[in-house]
DNA sequence: AGCACGCCGACT
DNA sequence: GTCGGCGTGCTC
């Protein structure tokens, strides 16, 4: 079907459904109508003009109509502009495939967010600032490139020259997952023990993929920026020497817009094979995507914490069920709603449990956890006599030790004991840290920051003292225990710290931990930053200074994230196995708790995560608690903490005649934990039903109820609001 | 979200 | 007299 032709002289002109960047709080959540003289397929780039401003838009769907615009049509309150252009000539840039626009479109609707936002979040930022012709200059220097860099491997040495290099010699373990990924059509849930090879199942499992299809694209995801580069080098030293050196890139965001538009391209245009990237990359336009990785799938950070809210890792699950995919969720600690999802299929489980047990590489072995009852040493110890001297001669062996402790700063509040007075922060509703290297408070959630006061702002008492400890604190605790400490050699030791004050000063993660590899650094004091990913063949010792602040959490999530962390603190003890025998050493992991037999511990001593994963689920099973209720948060903010919460608790009552309203169960509006942040009330609701499409149908229908009780007079102080499906944290 | 328009304080 | 503060309101 063409344009019909207007008997009038207007110019030939079709109408386009195009998505643009508008907020989910205005009522422009839809896409908007545009006009174009030729029609545009769907997923097409396009520049048009919004407001006083051009901006970037991606051609939606079917047109709302075939028929050309008449200017007496009154189907519409506006009238439908012009589009400036498509971003590029006509084959010069694809368009955004369906699938793509499915996943965005699923993503939109499952998490409640604009279509328009979700899409153009999607892409890289870069895009939009690019016109046409700056599009077009890119494009011809781009495909100069590929045309130059493609002629290197031709498709029949690619073929001959498989098995590519530097594949290493699987166990049997590894081969028998390999080989169930190769006949079974997934979801996978690879549940393998700290080192035992799951990467290289992976960079195998790509292979295979690749080798078969010379199209083949292939996206792994990893939680965090800071574990990219080492895995970039893996995947590029195993598989640029066969694909070309534009056969890998990142997707992350740490890299300059610049960086993230050529990469993103190069897997738009399908020149890379490969993507590797933090969780934004699950929206990359990859054509030929055959297979998704999604490495430590129980990593908090694949949930989007801002704007849409999206499971980074839900999205690769149902990325891969619609394009006919296959996909890998791996983890020695799986998420609980994972390893729910991968009971046997006949308990109604719908993804396959690949199990890999061992440690690669002969004799090594989990570490031995040893727990130390902070109940029956000394009071107030901070680092207790056994731990201390397990540390003492481990550094006198010349092994090295990495302390954790999950806060950072001094101390985490100051306070004057005459008065009564603690260091809370004008802004937020949260106690201002005491930061000993420059001698300030700070909020460590408004950065509101000041010098320490010499004298207590109540009451003049110069005797201000300080509580708890942060990681600066354990440094200098450490420090002085371990001053007349020796290595072998007769050196004074060396100690380093990382968190995010030091990462903030002194430059990436990455370049800090290099460093300790040269300055053969004895102890790594740190946060949970220092917990993934990095080797350092010499540890030998892991020791968790307070672990207990997670047991009894009203968050329901945080015995499984203490869990997980432990498991993978431990997991830097002993990863080199030839070390460990040469220096007859053990490797061990120490946990300080006042709860030494708590069953979590009992757990981690037998290293049993499936017996800690039963018992959870049990509790959760019993609490009516995710995965067996599925939930929503609606978050509200604003002057008054009143105004907040009423706003909340009007519109779920406003909603009690919605779709699914009666399989919803909504509880009443309560503050937030962190009740006020830079002088900002919070609020939150909890939505919950057993049935998950009861929920979402409810999500739905609510919005246009959020939307007008949002503008009654009597919330006018409210300043946003926004929902959060399967939140992470309540 | 941007980016306008719109009505009140200290400066070339 | 203007430059500019950020409070409301609109964008096919």
């Amino acid at each position: 079907m063409t344009a019909v032709e207007m008997g009038d002289n207007l110019p030939m002109s079709c109408r386009l459904s195009v998505l643009v960047q508008t907020p989910a709080h205005s009522g422009l959540s839809g896409p908007l109508t545009y006009l174009s003289d030729e029609a545009l397929p769907p997923g097409t780039l396009v520049r048009v003009p919004l407001g006083t401003r051009e901006t970037l838009g991606v051609v939606w769907d079917t047109p709302p109509s075939l028929e050309p615009e008449r200017p007496s049509d009154t189907a519409s309150l506006y009238a439908a502009r012009h589009i400036t252009g498509p971003l590029s000539e006509a084959g010069q840039l694809p368009v955004l495939s369906a699938a793509w626009r499915q996943l965005v479109g699923f993503a939109a609707r499952y998490y409640q967010r604009g279509l328009g936002e979700v899409a153009l979040a999607a892409l890289p930022p870069q895009l939009r600032a690019l016109d046409g012709a700056q599009m077009a200059r890119r494009l011809a220097k781009r495909s100069i490139a590929i045309s130059k860099s493609t002629e290197t491997p031709s498709d029949a040495s690619v073929l001959e020259s498989a098995p590519t290099s530097g594949a290493l010699l699987l166990s049997a373990e590894q081969q028998q997952v390999l080989q169930t990924i190769e006949e079974s059509p997934g979801p996978f849930l690879l549940f393998g023990a700290t080192g035992s090879g799951k990467t290289e199942v992976y960079l195998q499992a790509v292979q295979r993929i690749l080798e078969l299809d010379p199209l083949a694209q292939v996206l792994v995801m990893v939680p965090e920026i800071n574990l990219t580069p080492q895995l970039e080098q893996r995947f590029r030293q195993r598989f640029e020497p066969t694909w070309g050196e534009q056969s890998v890139v990142s997707l992350h965001s740490g890299m300059t817009p610049a960086q993230r538009l050529k990469a993103w391209l190069a897997a738009h245009t399908g020149a890379a094979r490969m993507v590797l990237g933090t969780r934004m990359a699950i929206f990359a336009s990859m054509p030929h995507l055959q297979l998704i990785v999604v490495d430590e799938e129980h990593d908090p950070s694949y949930k989007q914490q801002e704007g849409a809210r999206y499971s980074a890792r839900d999205l690769a699950v149902y990325r891969a069920q619609n394009e006919g995919i296959k996909v890998i969720l791996g983890s020695a600690t799986p998420s609980l709603e994972s390893w729910h999802h991968s009971r046997p299929a006949n308990e109604g489980g719908r993804y396959q449990r690949l199990h890999m047990p061992s440690r690669v590489g002969t004799g090594a072995q989990l570490p031995t956890v040893r727990r130390v009852d902070m109940g029956r040493q000394p009071k107030g110890a901070v680092i207790s006599p056994p731990l201390l001297q397990a540390i003492q001669e481990r550094i006198a062996r010349g092994e090295q030790v990495m302390v954790f402790l999950n806060r950072r700063g001094y101390a985490p509040v100051l306070f004057c004991a005459d008065c009564g007075w603690k260091s809370e922060c004008p802004h937020c509703s949260a106690f201002r840290v005491f930061h000993k290297i420059d001698r300030s408070l700070r909020c460590h959630h408004c950065g509101f920051s000041q010098p320490v006061p010499k004298a207590c702002p109540d009451c003049g008492n110069l005797d201000i003292a300080s509580l708890g400890r942060g990681t600066e604190k354990i440094e200098e605790h450490l420090q002085a225990l371990l001053q007349t400490q020796r290595k072998p050699n007769g050196q004074p030791i060396q100690m380093v710290r990382i968190d995010a004050d030091t990462t903030k000063i002194k430059g990436s993660l990455e370049a800090q931990l290099a460093q300790v590899h040269d300055a053969e650094v004895d102890v790594l004091v740190g946060t949970q930053m220092i917990a993934k990913g990095h080797d350092f063949r010499r540890v030998t010792l892991v020791a968790v200074v307070n672990a207990d602040s997670a047991l009894f959490s009203s968050d329901f999530r945080a015995p499984e994230r203490l869990f997980a962390l432990l498991m993978q603190a431990g997991g830097r003890a002993g990863r080199d196995a030839a070390f460990l025998a040469k220096q007859g050493s053990q490797a061990e992991l120490w946990v300080q708790t006042d709860h030494p037999t708590h069953p979590l511990f009992e757990a981690l001593k037998t290293h049993d995560y499936p017996a800690f994963a039963e018992a959870q689920l049990k509790e959760r099973q019993e609490a009516g608690m995710p995965p067996f209720t599925f939930q929503a948060l609606v978050r509200a903010e604003a002057r008054t903490q009143a105004v907040a919460q009423s706003f909340l608790n009007a519109a779920s009552a406003a909603g009690a005649e919605l779709a699914g309203a009666e399989q919803v169960f909504r509880f009443s509006a309560v503050p937030m934990s962190l009740q006020r942040v830079a002088n900002v009330e919070r609020a939150q609701m909890l939505l919950e039903s057993t049935s998950r499409s009861a929920l979402q149908a409810f999500l739905t229908a609510w919005q246009a109820t959020l939307h007008s009780t949002r503008a009654l007079p009597e919330h006018k102080g409210l300043i946003r609001w926004a929902v959060d499906v399967d939140p992470q944290a309540i």
